[in-house]
DNA sequence: ACATAAAAAATGAACGTTCATTCTTTTTTT
DNA sequence: AAAAAAAGAATGAACGTTCATTTTTTATGT
């Protein structure tokens, strides 16, 4: 195989190690020793890679992050209408918290902690530029109330994290009725009722 | 100062000490020395009231929100209308998070990672029956969408943690405005609309 | 092609520090 | 004076990171 196929296979196993043990037991409770015997490289190996755990953890939670976003917006285009472009960016986004539940956790935990550095954190929000300019564009339109987007995202987008969380953590599941139910709670949350 | 009243402050400033500590550094970044550094009592004293360090976390997490959902229901009634019930519950919520978010945050803190031992965890949504009891009438009179529990938590109630955490970490502030506004998304996003 | 030497990557063991917890002594209360 | 509470210092384990060595890869000359 050839050299720089392995580095990145070994960069991308000490992530998903990270995501891993992160999720099940939390920044601080994940060795770096753990890590390492999890992708099967030593704990020296992971300095080669990174600069040390915090620096791991950041990239980590940008690279997650970078592939959320992509996938929520894959198959939205700015010509849309207002509802149809919230309705297949929402939906987007429930099938990644959904599918790729790992990744979501991770996230979530990242968002809700002091784990990540700041300015870590500043550059994942800046990856949620279209769903912002489509809010905005709903709002010049009379069809989303013209709120601030930190009550948009709290009522549109963020439920579905909580709702994630409770279906890891209890015996709820969550199936596609209650995606449904879901999106059409945030819709009619947003959107300016006549 | 009689004894009892000395242990109780002491148990308590080692709470409020628990509290801010991981509210900036997270549990596992908190050392036990610290918290007796704020609490102005030595390491080993905090070993008279509590078990251990996931034990003192525990009773700080129960502690907390015990007073959260007691504030919450202070002032509902189980003969209101399901509207009033609703509101007043709600606005009492918004209130502590926005007043007392030292505590609202701790607790997001705790509702977001591995912290806390599931069993205190399952202790702290006991006290949340009122307000299902709440829902649950409302779903029988047609009021609210009969959708599953979590859900209502997910639109009703949740964004408001994740509003009181944005206004934390970024310029955002949340006024009475705002707050009028999160009511109104709350309530149609559960509500029956007809 | 192949042998070989230089360079790079990877390793396991070791280091220094930090932490939760306990032990022994001192102080305070009864 | 006895008992209880509190203290600071001590302990042992665990951690992030680095160091000295070994293994693997790459480049070079035949």
């Amino acid at each position: 195989m050839a050299a720089l196929q392995k580095s990145i296979d070994k960069r991308n196993s000490l992530i998903k190690a990270t995501i891993g043990l992160v999720n099940n037991n939390g920044f601080h409770a994940t060795p770096m020793s753990k890590i390492a015997k999890m992708a099967k490289v030593s704990p020296a190996t992971i300095y080669l890679y990174f600069e040390n755990k915090q620096d791991l953890v950041n990239q980590t939670y940008i690279e997650v992050k970078a592939a959320y976003t992509n996938y929520a917006f894959a198959t939205y285009h700015k010509n849309m209408s207002v509802e149809q472009g919230f309705e297949i960016i929402w939906k987007r986004i429930a099938d990644f918290k959904l599918k790729d539940s790992e990744n979501a956790m991770f996230l979530a935990q990242c968002d809700n902690t002091p784990m990540i550095d700041e300015t870590s954190r500043q550059e994942g929000i800046k990856h949620l530029e279209p769903l912002l300019e489509l809010w905005n564009r709903g709002i010049e339109e009379g069809i989303i109330k013209p709120i601030s987007e930190y009550l948009l995202y709290a009522y549109a987008i963020n439920p579905l994290s909580f709702l994630m969380m409770s279906a890891q953590r209890s015996a709820f599941t969550l199936d596609t009725t209650h995606i449904e139910e879901a999106y059409v709670a945030a819709w009619n949350s947003i959107r300016v009722i006549k």
